[in-house]
DNA sequence: CTGTTAGCGCGTTCAA
DNA sequence: TTGAACGCGCTAACAG
């Protein structure tokens, strides 16, 4: 470990300075040469390159030059679940699409950070060595590493976060989203509506709502979506699902339908379409069908193949969304004031509600 | 941008040396406080601790560590197509997964590269502060880059990658996998058996396999799979797909079966599961029935919920395959010396291959 | 257990 | 246009 890094072969790396020296000519104007960030005549910097390629040198340290100019061109993107799982969860991985995509004209990398495993040492979201960090629907529980951030001066972004942080925030009208498609149940008749929810907090429990756990909840997308349900069905209740994934909304699915009918709701309000398609099959599971006995809406207006039917649900887009966090990182970089924006959602009538069997 | 950050409230940033002088030690004493490595009291180091705070120094700045240090804590992963699409296929998120879960561990944070747009201009594969690189199954395009890190002494991995270009290499039985299925073709009697492969370059291209193509191929899965097909179907014609998803299988798959029955081929060997499953829809489409009038047979072991039957396959665990690299990267890391492996696959029997109508 | 001495490799003043 | 000096912020040696 000691002196320099391993090499197989070859001596000591050659540094800038070698170059120049080679070249006969000072670091200073090596290092132009090499950057382009001020006036070389074309036959210094052709003899600059010349020595390069003759030493091996392969061009500057990005270490030493981030140190120096204070800048690593990475971008983080701190993700609320572990980072398996996070990708298999489409709407991540379209937000992550978007952002990559607008990241990638600016010529940022991709630096993937979990808001679990906090425990990790070499690299912690507080010692990354990132330009500007983007909160992909972080909730609260990341709030005192911001301030550390926000110390160290790192612009921050977040996606479906808390307004009023002090950061640009690019926001999707959960809540009147959700509000949508509970009066759209409410209108067709349905009045025993339960909902299953994305996971409250970082952690991945299957299980009743309680009201507690929403008071305490740090996933702020989740507690929106839950108000919009209730701005229509106050009180509603429900399970919060272990995930975002099909499985997770078949198991949620059958605690809250494998269950005498008296006690059964005629219409969940699912999350995500995820989570809605595994309710649809927790309800085809235990015979029911969908929508004669049981009306099911989602959220996101993904494609989901796996269902027979179009889902009733609300669409976002989370490419936009990314691509718009992606922008507002590269105008904070800039020095700009990127504003907050929220995008909405649009109703899409699908195949899985109706009014209650009754 | 010159002099400092933009700083929109507090003065120019407490360095380790300021909280050292508060605190009234050394720097290096100070920095020992705050790293660990070494010994120190346990009053200096409340003593230092305090002093941060009341400076607001929030821990050692993560560039100047690794300068001096010569590491980042990041491990770069590069993926053959844009990171957007790479989202897509279960096969890059498994193998994400495995390795984010094994390097989570040692605490190093991923760093998502693309083979493509290389023209990025602020953080180059070249250029990137990673200690170690894992190319995800890309092909022979990225060499030269390579050889830029090698010199640099940073470790590389690949997954599916070149043997013998002296790095560890994590594989996959392509070859004899394909050969697998393609005997199981052939033991039903199919004679007539066509190929749908994945990309055989970076880019994203639908048409005709020609042998020019596969001669001047970067893929090398792509390419081994080929070569496992023809061990038994000698000169096997087909279509290179232009992507791995269903979509990209089923356009494939359109132009394979929507011609006269004489020219139709009785069985698809589909370089994916992916693929298979498009390939099934559009037989589908065109009236033909899997696997009565024609056998499919795909490639890794994911599920496919859109499928209405199981696929024959042989399974891979990409997960595994993440894993292995990561652990080789942290061995790497540790100065070992990590050997290359091959993971095996398993035939999958499926409901999608029979004999031939004929 | 603590302090001192040196850089890590580069980019940026300035003066020439 | 080029060169000389300096320091970004930190940590690895060693000496005390």
């Amino acid at each position: 470990m000691g002196r320099q890094r391993e090499h197989d072969a070859g001596e000591a790396r050659a540094t800038l300075s070698d170059v120049a020296a080679r070249a006969g000519v000072s670091p200073s104007t090596a290092s132009i040469a090499f950057s382009g960030q001020g006036p070389v005549s074309d036959s210094t910097k052709a003899r600059v390159l010349a020595a390069a390629v003759e030493l091996g040198y392969t061009g500057p340290d990005p270490l030493a030059r981030s140190l120096r100019t204070g800048r690593s061109g990475i971008v983080g993107a701190l993700i609320p679940r572990r980072i398996g799982t996070s990708f298999r969860d489409p709407v991540v991985i379209q937000t992550l699409d978007g952002l990559a995509e607008e990241l990638g004209g600016s010529g940022s990398g991709l630096l993937l950070l979990s808001e679990r495993e906090r425990e990790t040492d070499r690299l912690s979201l507080e010692a990354a060595p990132i330009d500007a960090l983007v909160l992909l629907g972080c909730g609260t529980a990341s709030l005192p590493a911001l301030d550390v951030l926000r110390r160290r001066g790192i612009p921050v972004v977040t996606i479906e976060g808390d307004e009023g942080a002090g950061v640009a925030n690019i926001d999707v009208d959960n809540r009147r989203g959700t509000r949508v498609l509970a009066e759209h149940l409410r209108d067709l008749g349905h009045r025993d509506v339960a909902l299953v929810t994305l996971p409250l907090t970082t952690e991945d429990r299957l299980g009743p709502l309680s009201e507690d756990e929403i008071a305490s909840a740090t996933a702020t997308i989740a507690v929106r979506r839950i108000a919009g349900a209730r701005d229509v069905f106050p009180g509603a209740a429900g399970i919060s699902a272990s995930g975002s994934t099909i499985a997770d909304g078949r198991a949620a699915g059958r605690l809250l339908l494998d269950v005498p009918e008296s006690d059964r709701p005629t219409a969940i309000i699912a999350q995500s379409d995820l989570l809605a398609a595994g309710v649809i099959f927790a309800a085809h599971d235990l015979g029911l069908a969908v929508p004669d006995d049981l009306s099911v809406v989602g959220f996101d207006g993904i494609r989901v193949d796996e269902l027979p039917m179009r889902l009733t649900t609300v669409a976002q887009s989370a490419q936009d969304k990314g691509a718009a966090a992606g922008r507002a990182v590269t105008e904070l970089l800039d020095g700009g004031h990127p504003e907050s924006r929220c995008f909405p959602v649009t109703f899409q009538a699908g195949a899985t509600t109706g009014p209650p069997a009754s």
